[in-house]
RNA sequence: GGGUGCUUAGCUCAGUUGGGAGAGCAUCGCCCUUACAAGGCGAAGGUCGCAGGUUCGAGCCCCGCAGCACCCA
């Protein structure tokens, strides 16, 4: 008794199989069993291919029809019987199934065994039918002739330049997917039965003698001396070569290989390959065999390796599918009713497209806006990441967009504030000031940054620095204390020329580092800076430059200015104090380097604070005692502030016991640490340290707050 | 069936030899302050899929489970 999902290949039946432990056949193997319809002797072999467990435990075998069977069959060395024509037609003459398509056959075929008594049951199996991609058509094996590469010859050397790194994958653990497919190797079907492409260079003769050759004329000369004269017809092979065999060709044959011409000479092997991981072996591992092969060399050192755009369900895009973005839409943007147009023309199932067109609808309600081709790059920058996909949410792409914004108006401030200004190579600049000196280290850690992100190929760091340092830094603080400054009139003629010439070197030199990621906004603002750029390029510009050691004491202190304004900012917030409003502070400091840092910083401090006084107190705690005035500390330094009115005290209240509740916490965490003597003993001495000053600032923040607490509640 | 990978804030994702988690967008509050409202200043939001183990200490290392994805057959 056996089982088949597909009965009309039962005319092409020439094994029935069992598995060799299986006691309930072991006396039929050898032996041999009438196919019924069809009245063929067909032997019973054994099997491991046969789960015993599964129906009967036996399977009919059916070589021409089925990869495992043919497997099976090459085992045993059972008979291979076509049994249909390329169009998928019964092809056995003198049977009442001859002509007959397999649908019609497989109809036919239970009829007659149900005539027959011979079925037992027929019950419904779920099992996956392959179709075409095309054209949605069901699959089902066939045997033909076709060529094949014998591929293992050729995949020894190439696993073996991967393993002795002579080339190498970035991110490396992509060597895994490559090794697995290359130790597992098969032979490679070459054969293609498509309209295009090269056409397999192989002819035979009206006797069935193949003759592979460069040329016909080959060929002909080739039968001519096998066959002892002129008189046959040689037919090209009607397939063509596999895509992937002609691309695995690609990285020598289009350097003028096999010649040895000059381009071949100096371009191969090349240095980097940059593809997606999805054709690893497609492509990736067949160029490795061919330029190993054929140029005797590899033909690239470096394989990067990144992710695969998907749609935002993630889904791969796909043109049939309706859900891909088209760069151009992003760059230039789209409305609505076109992108629908866009995405349900050309599909190669029209009737999918009332849903592609309600699922735009819903993703896209207003269209896609314009982003800009800067926007979009730098997007893909950040979102280079080593994860093999990217899932594409607009909401990435209009922040950086924003960006772009930023970056703008940034440089037409400077560019209105530094007219006759000179800009010169950041290493030459005079930069005597703190705040000069600590713009010009940020700029230096970034290009360290930057530099390091590409020499690993992590594009999303190299890029992310700059975002931070151009927004957070450069637009952030220094536009700022450089206004401040250039108002300041204590600040004497010589130090704002100099202000303005780091201001304009500064924004120069990170629109070079930004340049490959943003071309088109960096040119234009490049070519702003000084009318000599007019007929010149940034792309010829150096990327980066020298930078002389970062002043560690320029950055402590302005660090410290930064974290002293945004204190007083938060107070401000909390207090509900309107931003222009200025208002008074106070501070006590207990350092020398402190105080030399207020002098010196005073003015931004109460510009970027807004503060119409900043005094110095004794005592900062008998101060706090007052009514409407708060503090907070950096360090040792103390800040307070003189509020307005206190409303919304309740809210205030619930949000220090916030904050309380998190410090208790926190110090109950550390304390527990700091008790263990196997964390003092078997923790690095840094990290214990650490650990005691979290605990010593958490203490001193907890009673700050509950000092405010109890004003607050007071009132 | 075999292989590979993923699961972190509402969403999309970072997190580099293990030392108490970050970004963009979205959200909330206050501001049209002369580069920028596509902005500024603040804030809120996460028992890092679940359950064990190793360790003084785990988002990160190991075992198991669940869910998801891709590749090969």
């Amino acid at each position: 008794m056996i089982a088949t999902t597909r009965p009309e290949t039962m005319l092409g039946d020439t094994a029935v199989a069992v598995h060799p432990d299986d006691d309930r056949y072991q006396h039929l193997v050898g032996k041999t069993v009438r196919l019924p319809l069809v009245n063929r002797a067909i032997p019973v072999v054994a099997d491991n291919y046969v789960d015993p467990e599964f129906g009967s435990g036996c399977v009919k075998i059916t070589p021409a029809h089925d990869f495992n069977d043919y497997a099976l069959g090459e085992r045993h060395n059972l008979d291979v019987l076509n049994i249909m024509t390329p169009h998928a037609s019964i092809d056995l003459p003198g049977t009442p199934y001859h002509n007959m398509t397999r649908t019609e056959a497989r109809s036919a075929v239970v009829r007659d065994l149900e005539q027959l008594n011979l079925v037992e049951k027929i019950e419904a199996h779920k099992y996956k039918v392959p179709r075409g991609d095309r054209t949605g058509e069901i699959i089902e094996p066939y045997l033909t002739d076709q060529w094949f590469v014998k591929a293992k010859p050729l995949a020894e050397p190439a696993i073996e330049a991967v393993k002795n790194g002579q080339i190498r994958f970035v991110p490396k653990n992509w060597e895994r997917t490559y090794f697995e497919w290359m130790e597992n190797i098969e032979d490679w079907c070459i054969s293609r039965q498509i309209w295009w492409g090269h056409r397999i260079p192989a002819w035979y003769d009206d006797s069935g003698n193949v003759f592979v050759a460069r040329s016909a004329a080959e060929a002909a000369k080739q039968a001519r001396a096998l066959n002892g004269h002129d008189n046959f017809e040689l037919r090209q092979d009607d397939d063509v070569l596999d895509t992937w065999f002609s691309s695995a060709l690609w990285p020598f044959s289009t350097l003028g290989w096999p010649e040895n011409t000059d381009a071949y000479r100096t371009f191969y092997p090349t240095n980097v390959l940059v593809t997606g991981f999805d054709i690893i072996f497609f492509w990736v591992a067949r160029m490795i065999m061919f330029g190993l092969r054929f140029a005797a060399d590899i033909p690239f050192d470096e394989v990067y390796i990144h992710g695969l755009v998907r749609d935002s369900e993630g889904r791969k895009m796909s043109k049939s599918k309706g859900n891909i973005l088209d760069p151009l839409d992003l760059i230039d943007g789209i409305e609505l009713e076109p992108l629908i147009k866009k995405r349900t023309t050309g599909l190669m199932q029209p009737e999918i497209a009332p849903e592609i067109e309600q699922a735009t609808r819903t993703e896209f309600p207003n269209g896609i806006p314009a982003y800009g081709t800067d926007a979009l790059r730098f997007t893909f920058a950040r979102l280079a990441t080593q994860g093999r996909d990217i899932r594409f949410d607009l909401g990435r792409i209009e922040g950086y967009r924003n960006f772009c914004n930023k970056l703008w108006n940034a440089a037409r401030f400077v560019l209105m504030n530094t007219e006759g200004t000179k800009v010169v190579p950041v290493d030459q600049l005079k930069a005597q000031l703190a705040l000069e000196k600590w713009i010009i280290a940020q700029l230096s850690r970034t290009a360290d940054q930057i530099e390091h992100g590409f020499a690993i190929y992590r594009f999303d760091i190299a890029s992310k620095h700059l975002y931070e340092f151009i927004w957070d830094e450069f637009c952030a603080w220094f536009i700022e204390f450089v206004k401040v400054s250039l108002r300041d009139p204590t600040v004497n003629e010589t130090d704002k020329e100099s202000l303005k010439q780091t201001l304009l070197s500064v924004l120069d030199a990170s629109i070079r580092m930004l340049h490959p990621f943003m071309p088109f906004i960096t040119e234009e603002i490049w070519r702003s800076i000084a009318d000599a750029r007019k007929d010149r390029s940034i792309m010829f510009e150096p990327f980066s430059e020298h930078f002389a050691e970062p002043d560690e004491h320029a950055v402590a202190e302005i660090e410290w200015t930064k974290s002293v304004i945004s204190s007083i900012r938060n107070l401000r917030s909390e207090m509900n104090i309107k931003p222009g409003e200025r208002i008074s502070a106070m501070y006590e400091l207990k350092c020398a380097t402190h105080e030399k840092w207020l002098t010196q910083n005073r003015t931004l401090m109460m510009e970027l604070a807004r503060l119409k006084s900043f005094d110095r107190v004794a005592d900062a705690n008998a101060d706090v005692s007052q009514d409407n005035i708060i503090s907070t500390q950096i360090g040792d330094f103390k800040v307070l502030i003189r509020t307005g009115d206190l409303e919304d005290v309740k809210e205030q209240v619930a949000r220090i016991d916030r904050q309380l509740a998190d410090l208790d916490g926190q110090m109950i965490r550390s304390r527990k640490k700091l008790d263990n003597d196997q964390f003092l003993e078997k923790a690095p001495a840094a990290v214990v340290e650490k650990e005691r000053e979290r605990l010593a600032e958490c203490r001193k923040t907890s009673a700050l707050l509950h000092e405010r607490r109890k004003k607050l509640t007071a009132n």
